[in-house]
DNA sequence: TTGTATGCGTTATCAG
DNA sequence: CTGATAACGCATACAA
């Protein structure tokens, strides 16, 4: 690899001269910086970014830590940050705090805490790579979380949470607006017994405020809340499956069931038409993050909108400011969800 | 930032001793040791990596550059790698050569071309962060491909693709077998008209074997090969679901359709409906990837598993090995693809 | 068993 | 307009 030193003796200037025609940090003689040009052209070099970021403290290097690759959702979003970030000249590095072979049928508290050690642990990782910021999709308490954060000092942005602290910044999707606009619906089709399968993360923006949604519309529709209709399926198709299935057993099951995934979703409707349950006729679905397979499932899929995509490419964009300014002030930045409607939704059939 | 220099002093020794103690690099008094590990410990040092990798040379990292972000498929791979990578302690930077936003309806010999540029792009400023290594999963043409890997000069393991190089292996699957089995069964099933939605990537093993077998298997069953049954799907389901309307509509149309993902065979169940024809009464539909929403899907999902997470830890470990020890002999390794019926396949129906 | 000194390839501060 | 030179934080050859 040639340096900086071989393009001066090739260029017969000092390599100050060369580092300054290749950063353009000061006024250089047309006729030199030519010849300069013309070594580094010649010689292939390409600055070492090591010592660049030795000298500066720079790395050019952001993380992303997310729960999972296995999921379209935050495949989206992560798609959106990597675009970003190059245009920025970034390098994106990932790391997933859920193992894949880790079968979530066999969920413990043991497996939960090893997600948010993994999480830690990754966190931890990133800054002694010396990343310049963090994106995380985290999975720990909040307490835990901003303590973290903190001790690392660096700048962040926390997807889909709502903590506080003084480097970073919140970016949450509307939750309670997507699933009240998700909830009206079902209820103006005349639906009273609606059950929510629900992803983990219990202090995620997600959760609290998707559930209080979901009650506050039956409360408002004078509809009494029924806790045995919530259960949890841990994002997982899995879960959603089984879990699915103990709904539609009750004496009394759901004529809907709202999802906090579309791949949740898609295995409800799997279960709900091997328990003799047509969809939309019997049953009403609704999923959530709108992915394109919506559009091809059978039924259609009905699902909220999040705008994953756009969110990834604007995360990148605040961390980026942030990285330029650190003492920009917080903000928290809020998406607007939407419900959209397919064909797995339809009125309540009297039975 | 605490820095050796800091540890050395509080500790009362040299800084090359907190060094060793660090690295375990030479024998140190227990005594000695001790003072510094709680040196270390009192100021929370944290090595500076950016220092280490200009000394060393070695910068922990390696590099991923895949098509897109938007298919379950690859993200399932990415997973594997991540994981093995995190278990040696390597981080793993991310790009995709495609944009999401680019709307593949509009494909042009630009948009193809552009993705090959992008990927060039990210393998430069791959090389130009010091990865010690890629996992790539080109689409760029195999002279180009070679040409590049070649001037690059890194560690590197190839994705689906046969190109042979002094300093890369190759990971492919077994895409004739897989697609003969799928073949085999759609003729023992009576289908004689049997049509191939395919991806794109002209030079890909996966391309080119599929075709190759599909072709093969017509041919042994005494079958004519009628290109006109063979579309480019692109990977796209919006395509894949205009292509299918087309196949439908031929005047002699086929009775099965392989297609080269499984998100683009859900878009093909999805045209057969909206055409009138029932899934797989009508028609037979076979995806690849076996992909867990394959198990929900209605019907669900006769598909061709790839082991692809698997693929995904093993090539990290293979390109470990091949950045510790560069003198490796380059491999071509192979994993075989079976394919899984379920309820999207049956036997021709008499028309 | 420990310490001193050098250099990795940059950027930045001087001085000319 | 240009060039010496120091320093970033670490690993390591060499000395003691």
């Amino acid at each position: 690899m040639a340096t900086l030193k071989d393009v001066a003796a090739r260029a017969g200037v000092s390599y100050t001269t060369v580092s300054h025609v290749i950063n353009g940090t000061r006024t250089v003689a047309e006729e030199t910086r030519e010849r300069v040009e013309r070594a580094i052209r010649e010689l292939a070099f390409r600055p070492n970014m090591a010592a660049k970021a030795l000298r500066t403290g720079e790395t050019a290097t952001v993380g992303v830590v997310s729960i999972s690759g296995n999921d379209l959702y935050f495949a989206e979003v992560l798609h959106g940050v990597q675009e970003r970030a190059w245009n920025g000249r970034f390098g994106v590095l990932i790391s997933y705090s859920e193992l894949t072979d880790c079968c979530p049928e066999h969920w413990s508290d043991g497996y939960y805490a090893d997600i948010c050690d993994r999480e830690r642990g990754h966190l931890e990782g990133f800054a002694d790579k010396g990343v310049q910021g963090v994106i995380v999709n985290s999975l720990q308490e909040d307490a835990e979380l901003e303590e973290q954060l903190r001790s690392l000092n660096l700048p962040a942005v926390l997807f889909q949470r709502l903590v506080k602290g003084p480097s970073w910044d919140n970016f949450v999707c509307d939750d309670y607006l997507g699933t009240s606009q998700a909830m009206e619906r079902l209820i103006s089709l005349g639906h009273r017994r609606i059950a929510l399968v629900e992803g983990f993360g219990f202090e995620s923006h997600t959760v609290q405020f998707r559930k209080r949604a979901w009650a506050d519309a039956l409360t408002r529709a004078g509809i009494g809340v029924d806790r045995t209709l919530v259960r949890n399926g841990r994002y997982d198709p899995a879960v959603s499956l089984k879990k699915t299935r103990e709904l539609l057993a009750l004496s009394d099951p759901p004529t809907a069931i709202l999802y906090y995934s579309d791949s949740m979703a898609m295995a409800g409707i799997r279960a709900a038409r091997d328990a003799g349950f047509s969809v939309p006729d019997d049953l009403s679905i609704i999923g959530y993050d709108n992915l394109f397979t919506d559009e091809y499932s059978v039924p259609r899929l009905s699902s909220v909108n999040q705008m994953s995509h756009r969110i990834g490419l604007e995360m990148m964009t605040r961390l980026a400011e942030r990285i330029e300014n650190p003492g920009l002030e917080p903000i928290v930045r809020r998406y607007p969800q939407e419900y959209i409607e397919r064909e797995s939704t339809a009125r309540v059939r009297v039975r």
